[in-house]
RNA sequence: GGCGGAGUAGCUCAGUUGGUUAGAGCAGUGGAAUCAUAAUCCAUGUGUCGGGGGUUCAAAUCCCUCCUCCGCUACCA
């Protein structure tokens, strides 16, 4: 048994996310911590919403709302959504908790005690009209190499070339449309990351089994150009962490915020802390999940993520961790991913382009989303969801092989036996039965092979095999004609039909949560031993258990439906 | 512009320490079965492996070059 501590990127707490953002981190970190939970190991899975930032204040205005309050039914939204898809998160906690708020604080405490700050006083945009500093991305004005006229302060989205704020002719705020703009100085915070480039550089030089796609963009930033670059660590904004040097007033920084960067990652040990507060425990209990000291020198750590946030999980919060000093847990593995698009496109929050959390469970329960996503996670290259391949997928996998496999297998048996598993004669094996173990035996080892070096869609590829060895199993040991001159056979045969449909309930749940409960509760057992040896687990239903028929576990999606949903889905949410 | 990823069957995708006739699922075609959600099982692939050139006994795989798409490019998060 090992521990492992399991964390995915924090959704920014600015509208509901995408079904792409959720196959990007959340979905397949959830995966791998039921699988191994399954499997036995102590398991601390942890996610929070990423609150603040400049996105977050002007979702918040746009609402009507104060921030604190906006981000808050945010959360209860994102909550609910999470708990829809069932993300069995041991704590969904805020990055704006006062458990962060300390931390955060601390961690620059640290790093300016360790000679890693600088304070830097540079110019910046200031907006009068909307009385804040506008980050580059807020500010609009004709690109002075195109002359196109919505490029942004920093790249003109029609020619791609990059900018400075300063090179747009006629700024004016992206927020308000005001031209009332001028240059103010202002200070902020370095994290100086070109100190300890070298130690980040060794660090991830040693990493020889992380993916290519995690590697390459961290030794880009390392090495590109004259290599990683000092970061700023505070903004000019009202909503965020205030700035302190742990629990001390640092002076002439007293009306600025940490930046989102710095604070978010820290949030993935603040969440731990509001974990055990929450529940009532002792520091401890979380601390023996995050410093080596204290315990979790045996942990093992693994970020699941976008490939948009590879750069902030390999260099920025290894720096804060490295910086501090202090022996906090660094990650063993990050699983990124690619993106997902949307028929053809993008998904899109900003343009409302796809489909939401919320619309998909709206439509159609988690574990038909679950079972897609993942069996089509975008690993190796972003990937394509289209309606088509989204209904053969589950028409074709969930109800055809698994669902009507359960089907067939418990509606036979009760019209011959009644709802109880058959009572038969000793019987040897015959060579159908040998097939079907040694084939069982080869694709489960398989399976487990995939789930623990996360390979999500390989994972799902092998489970779906073993679901169709069950289909050729009875095909070919077809009880229906067995029983006309042979019932024991039959008998038996169901027998082991119907322990494998409990197998399925177990090693399926992880992808399929609900259904994999169904089925549980069907075969009226709470035995979710994980299939080792392959007689035993298929012994584990005895002669004369009761079970009742299930409803129907997935429903087909209609040629209708699908065209419905994809006109629906078209535009703009 | 720079860096990275991708381009393989009608569709979604596997496949590189170079090695027999390039694979899976789905779709299509033919057959078997009739327990089941008209669900299953078996058989079935003439694919310029994005284009061109090169290295090699041998290239989807290595090198060069070109084309297309996508992401990142440090003040969005």
């Amino acid at each position: 048994m090992s521990r492992i501590l399991i964390t995915s990127a924090i959704p920014y707490i600015n509208g509901i996310k995408h079904l792409g953002n959720l196959v990007g981190s959340q979905l397949p970190a959830d995966l791998y911590a039921r699988y191994m939970r399954a499997r036995g190991n102590e398991v601390l899975y942890l996610c929070a919403t990423d609150e603040h930032g400049t996105p977050a204040e002007l979702a918040a205005a746009k609402a009507g709302k104060p921030v604190a309050e906006f981000c808050a039914e945010m959360w209860q939204v994102q909550k609910e959504l999470s708990d829809g898809f069932r993300l069995s998160f041991d704590k969904f906690g805020r990055s704006s908790s006062p458990q962060n708020h300390a931390l955060t604080q601390h961690f620059a405490g640290r790093l300016a005690d360790a000679g890693l700050i600088d304070e830097v006083v540079e110019k910046q945009v200031y907006s009068n009209a909307d009385g804040r500093f506008l980050p580059d991305r807020y500010i609009e004005g004709t690109c002075p190499n195109c002359g196109y006229d919505r490029a942004r302060g920093d790249q003109c989205e029609n020619c791609t070339k990059q900018l400075d704020p300063t090179d747009l002719i006629e700024p004016r705020s992206a927020i308000s449309g005001s031209t009332d703009l001028e240059e103010r100085e202002t200070r902020h915070l370095y994290l100086k990351q070109r100190t300890l480039r070298q130690e980040l550089s060794d660090w991830i030089d040693s990493k020889k089994d992380w993916p290519i796609l995690t590697t390459s963009i961290a030794k880009k930033w390392l090495n590109d150009g004259d290599g990683l670059q000092d970061r700023g660590i505070t903004r000019d904004l009202d909503w965020g962490v205030p700035v302190k040097r742990g629990d001390e007033v640092w002076p002439g920084m007293e009306d600025k915020v940490f930046y989102v960067w710095f604070d978010a990652p820290i949030e993935y040990i603040a969440c731990a802390k509001e974990w055990t507060d929450a529940t009532g425990r002792p520091d401890a209990e979380w601390e023996r999940w995050w410093r080596t000291d204290k315990g979790a020198d045996n942990v093992r750590y693994v970020q699941f993520m976008g490939k948009d946030n590879v750069p902030f999980h390999t260099l920025s919060f290894p720096a804060t961790i490295i910086g501090s000093g202090e022996p906090w847990k660094l990650v063993d593995y990050i699983k990124s991913f690619n993106f997902l698009n949307y028929d053809g496109g993008q998904f899109s929050t900003s343009q409302g382009r796809g489909v939401f959390m919320d619309q998909a469970l709206e439509i159609l329960p988690s574990d038909y989303w679950r079972w897609w996503l993942l069996s089509h996670a975008p690993e190796n290259s972003d990937s394509e969801f289209t309606w088509e391949n989204f209904q053969v997928s589950v028409n074709k996998d969930l109800a055809d092989v698994l669902g009507n496999f359960v089907s067939r297998v418990t509606k036979f048996c009760r019209s011959k036996w009644g709802e109880v598993v058959p009572r038969a004669k000793h019987m040897t094996l015959t060579n159908l039965e040998q097939e079907l173990f040694s084939g069982l035996e080869g694709k489960l080892r398989q399976y487990e092979f995939y789930m623990e070096a996360i390979e999500v869609r390989k994972a799902a590829g092998e489970l779906r095999s073993i679901w169709a060895l069950g289909n050729e199993y009875l095909q070919s040991a077809a009880p229906w004609t067995a029983y006309k001159d042979d019932p024991d056979r039959a008998a038996h045969q169901i027998r082991i039909a119907l322990n494998l449909i409990r197998v399925y309930a177990v090693i399926s749940a992880p992808f399929i949560p609900d259904a994999a409960a169904k089925m549980l509760s069907a075969m009226n057992t709470l035995d979710t031993t994980w299939p080792g040896e392959i007689v035993p687990a298929l012994s584990a239903l005895p002669e004369g258990h009761d079970f009742a028929v299930p409803d129907v576990l997935f429903r087909k999606i209609s040629d209708e439906e699908r065209e419905e949903w994809q006109e629906k889905f078209a535009g703009q949410r």
